[in-house]
DNA sequence: CGGCAGTTTGAGCACGATCAAGCACAGTGG
DNA sequence: CCACTGTGCTTGATCGTGCTCAAACTGCCG
């Protein structure tokens, strides 16, 4: 399918695409095509074949994986855009993980094949990539000391002030965009350490639950917190 | 310091390198620099701007974080003919670890902005970096999901099999490079569990301690203790 | 209404951390 | 040569976090 005009132009604002000129840009988006997915849909399933990576337009997917024994392990939810999947193009050619939308998506697909021929034009094309490729390594460095050095109440609180943004009253909201056993997972604890984490930051009046979103009390307070 | 002619025709084969002819080559090679360390001795520190990116031709290098409670975990552990710290070029420019030698080193330092330079020269270059970079991500992703998936006897175990070596009887050795406690990071647990965890395993008769290189009586057998 | 998925709550347990002590070994200095 | 010190590894006892198993509760959709 191709692509929305809107679509085109959220694009346009891509890391990747940026710095473009109008022509060069109109030649990726010629090549680019639009994917629609219900909520609970797969895109790919690890150790497939690469045929393609994405960009979000809409939506939020989970990258996740399974254990032998069927325990799941969610990698990263991606909103919209981000890419995903881009860097796995370079390797042998399998995807790592599973792709999954957690809620209805619309995702711009970009042939593996063709983006690389693309690349391989400029090589400022490539350091963007890098560029990226080199943050999202940051955040699993992260991820790894977080999960080895912090306990699970820490991880959560990093969660949270990850994902809190200003409501129109000023407050901190996080708003929970998966269901919390999906969230559960992403930080490493089972669904009902999850809840019990999150009653105990209640009692302890740091924050509010409302539904599925949140209101943090005081940002400042709780940044303390995760240190002691 | 210039480079030795043995560390020349080891570099040569390195991924980044492979596929050049004699005169890229060597103009790689004219540029890069030979680093020397001491057990002990720190390369750099976790938020120093960046300069440069290495080769390790000789010894072991540390890769670790430090938590605000001054805990360590240990990243990686990084072996003669693997690069360090290439990623990070490309970001922010500050490195996102702290680095040492574990044991008497050499270095081959390559000049971050020079290396830039070369690479944008061929987008052939860049696919080598990035397939490097992507053959990392992988192992990381690896690493968080064996982190929350298994415990610490499987992770244990996984780190036995993925360094074990046949010796010149053909049995499987693993040859601790690090003190123990250095390999317990690694693995995620604190010293005292390593110690306990390998005891049990040479208890339940897997594997036979020798000073500082196991036996690993039956491989095989090791890989499907994994599952259960 | 019943069935189902997601969430919460409770009770018990296991893994691994913590605190603390002991041991082996190497290096140092009297 | 022997105490003294420091380091790395081991062992023991205790404790806490988070998992397991199980049950109840919620909202939702057929």
């Amino acid at each position: 399918m191709t692509l929305s005009v809107t679509d085109i132009q959220a694009l346009r604002r891509a890391y990747l695409f940026s710095g473009l000129d109008e022509a060069e840009f109109k030649a990726v988006a010629a090549r680019a095509t639009s994917v629609g997915l219900e909520a609970g849909q797969n895109l790919f399933f690890q150790d497939q074949p690469v045929t393609a990576f994405y960009w979000v337009a809409e939506g939020l997917i989970r990258l996740y994986r399974t254990s032998p024994q069927g325990d799941e392990k969610v990698i990263d939810l991606v909103g919209p855009g981000r890419f995903f999947a881009e860097a796995v193009l370079f390797m042998g050619g399998r995807y790592p993980v599973n792709a999954l939308a957690q809620t209805p998506s619309r995702l711009i697909a970009l042939d593996g094949p063709s983006f690389k021929a693309w690349l391989a034009e400029d090589a400022n094309r490539c350091f963007r990539l890098l560029a990226g490729m080199s943050a999202r390594m940051h955040k699993l460095v992260n991820e790894i000391d977080s999960l080895t050095l912090m306990k699970g109440t820490d991880r959560l609180l990093q969660y949270l002030l990850d994902h809190s943004d200003p409501d129109e009253q000023g407050r901190m909201v996080v708003d929970l965009e998966a269901p919390k056993q999906v969230i559960a997972s992403r930080i490493g604890v089972k669904p009902e350490t999850f809840s019990r984490l999150l009653h105990k930051l209640r009692d302890m009046g740091f924050v509010e639950i409302l539904d599925n979103h949140l209101v943090i009390k005081d940002p400042e307070q709780l940044r303390q917190a995760r240190i002691d």
